[in-house]
DNA sequence: GCCAACGTTGGC
DNA sequence: GCCAACGTTGGC
């Protein structure tokens, strides 16, 4: 059966909801008002102008729209619900006759027929149903079905016929038109405007008075964002490896993404823009964790090929140098690290290192940033030995070796299928406490030797399984909020529920245990 | 919110 | 004018 044709909007507005009509303040295109509440001047959601005598009464209102807004809201909302249910009968998911049986809706109809028959096969639900974010759906932009084929977008997809263009550009003639002039506005009259505006004492200064250094850093629009201190300002090249890098014209780059070699940027404002949310920001972690690794990784397969093709042997050592070293460094640190592997690694062979690990305990605290850090360094063995592990431990590994770990916390040499973290210093009050991270990221804690029970409160308060770095981090914190039960290294003293890391001097179960005479101790 | 893409700025 | 790269836009 034909579908009748859909309403148009512009038979949905008429006629003009009298009650609207009946509301309707006096409109006025106002310039926005000083702020003063009482006067009832507002601005409409919709059409951006402003109203006077607006009358609220007790309501809470924090988005008002003139009558006229409101009646094409009520109007296009309406048309919606009918594309939703009947469909505009004219768009290529309409004209689909059956359902396609592998959608999710189609999906879960087959397991369960009496599911609601008013959702729709997903290939079939009507096209010109706006999804949000969209735009108004109102304007004349929205309203176009078709691109224009003149604007700069739709010249250069024609151009690029053969090379798709990476983004889905939308063409200039269909970008909501309200959307565009609500963000102008935001700009003009919002905080933007006046922070732009407002300009600090000292770039006021005309006196003379002020040092130019001053004045030019804060005259410029521009934000410098370069201490000229750090390691990566210091860094006169680039590294010609990274993704900025490569996006460089004189490095065969297309120049898409413009910015400035990872490498080479300023270690200071990345703190101090992102410092007081390092430790908390999730996201920014993970962020940095992803650049460093996949530039991590990128090194590691070109150290380990070109290591193998300058010594044609597999047993070959495979040098891993920090990202902020760059390529030309390579050699001279390469000396130190074969020192180190001489010296240090038939005391822990197959193990990854850190630069701290071969400091004295003092000297740790005074190697600065500027110290070349060697992130890892191990042999083929421990290389075939890391890809033997679970690939998700693998994973995790690479991550762990990438953030400092919280003092005196290490990777275990790696033996057997867990990946193991230990606390080294024998001043922690949990050292030699070992959490195991077992393949499925389940973990449990060892300290000298005994299992803490799977019905520790620590265990409760973290999730069953270490899926990121930061949990196992949170982990190390809370952990080391405990300290071993006296009863740990007393079997005597010791409950058969010991909880092995307590509080107190003792946990709640041993406290429930009468120690025995001095001479069972 | 993230990030690719790109307009634009500012140093040279 | 060229170029590096900052800051913003807009699709996802």
């Amino acid at each position: 059966m034909p579908l009748p044709p859909p309403p148009t909007l512009s038979q949905l507005l008429s006629p003009p909801s009298l009650l609207l009509e009946s509301l309707q303040p006096e409109a006025e295109s106002l310039p926005p008002p000083p702020l003063d509440t009482d006067t009832m001047v507002v601005c409409c959601e919709g059409c951006r102008v402003w109203f006077s005598g607006v009358i609220f009464g007790r309501q809470k209102v924090t988005r008002w729209y003139c009558s006229n807004c409101r009646a094409e809201r009520r109007a296009f909302a309406k048309q919606q619900r009918y594309y939703k249910t009947v469909g505009c009968g004219v768009c290529a998911a309409c004209q689909i006759p059956e359902d396609c049986g592998f959608c999710t809706i189609c999906m879960i109809r087959a397991r369960n027929p009496q599911f609601g028959s008013m959702w729709k096969c997903l290939k079939r639900r009507c096209l010109r149903i706006l999804k949000k974010g969209q735009g108004c759906g109102i304007c004349q932009a929205c309203r176009n079905t078709e691109d224009c084929g003149t604007c700069w977008i739709c010249v250069r997809r024609r151009m690029n016929t053969a090379k798709k263009m990476k983004r889905q550009w939308k063409c200039v003639k269909r970008r909501c038109l309200r959307k565009k002039k609500i963000q102008t506005e935001k700009k003009i009259f919002g905080l933007k405007k006046l922070t732009v505006k407002w300009k600090r004492p000292l770039e006021r200064d005309t006196s003379g008075t002020v040092p130019l250094v001053q004045r030019k850093h804060f005259s410029s629009r521009r934000r410098n964002r370069k201490c000229g201190e750090c390691e990566a300002c210091l860094q006169k090249v680039d590294c010609g490896r990274c993704d900025f890098c490569h996006d460089k014209p004189k490095f065969g780059g297309r120049n898409l993404k413009r910015q400035k070699c990872r490498w080479r940027q300023c270690l200071r404002y990345a703190m101090e823009k992102n410092f007081p949310l390092v430790s908390q920001s999730s996201s920014y972690m993970k962020r940095i964790r992803e650049e460093r690794e996949a530039l991590k990784k990128l090194e590691q397969r070109e150290a380990l090929v070109e290591q193998r093709d300058a010594d044609g042997s597999s047993s070959a050592l495979c040098f891993l140098v920090p990202p902020s070293t760059p390529v030309k460094q390579e050699v001279a640190h390469s000396n130190i690290t074969l020192g180190l592997e001489t010296t240090l690694a038939p005391k822990v062979p197959h193990f990854p290192l850190k630069m701290e690990e071969c400091l004295a305990e003092g000297e740790v605290a005074e190697a600065d940033e500027s110290t070349p850090v060697i992130m890892e360094i191990f042999s083929l063995g421990s290389y075939q030995q890391v890809s033997q592990l679970d690939g998700v431990l693998r994973e995790f590994l690479t991550e762990l070796n990438e953030i400092p770990l919280p003092a005196h916390w290490e990777v275990l040499p790696l033996e057997g299928p867990d990946l193991r973290l230990i606390q080294r210093s024998a001043l922690s009050t949990v050292a030699d406490a070992v959490i195991h991270i077992e393949p499925g990221l389940h973990f449990h804690i060892l300290l000298h030797g005994l299992i803490v029970p799977a019905t520790h409160e620590l265990y409760a308060n973290h999730p069953s399984r270490l899926t990121t770095v930061d949990e196992v981090v949170e982990l190390i914190c809370d952990l080391e909020a405990y300290r071993p039960c006296a009863g740990v290294p007393k079997a005597a003293c010791r409950a058969a529920n010991c909880a092995v890391l307590a509080y107190g001097d003792r946990c709640s179960q041993c406290c429930l245990t009468p120690w025995p005479s001095g001479d069972d101790l």
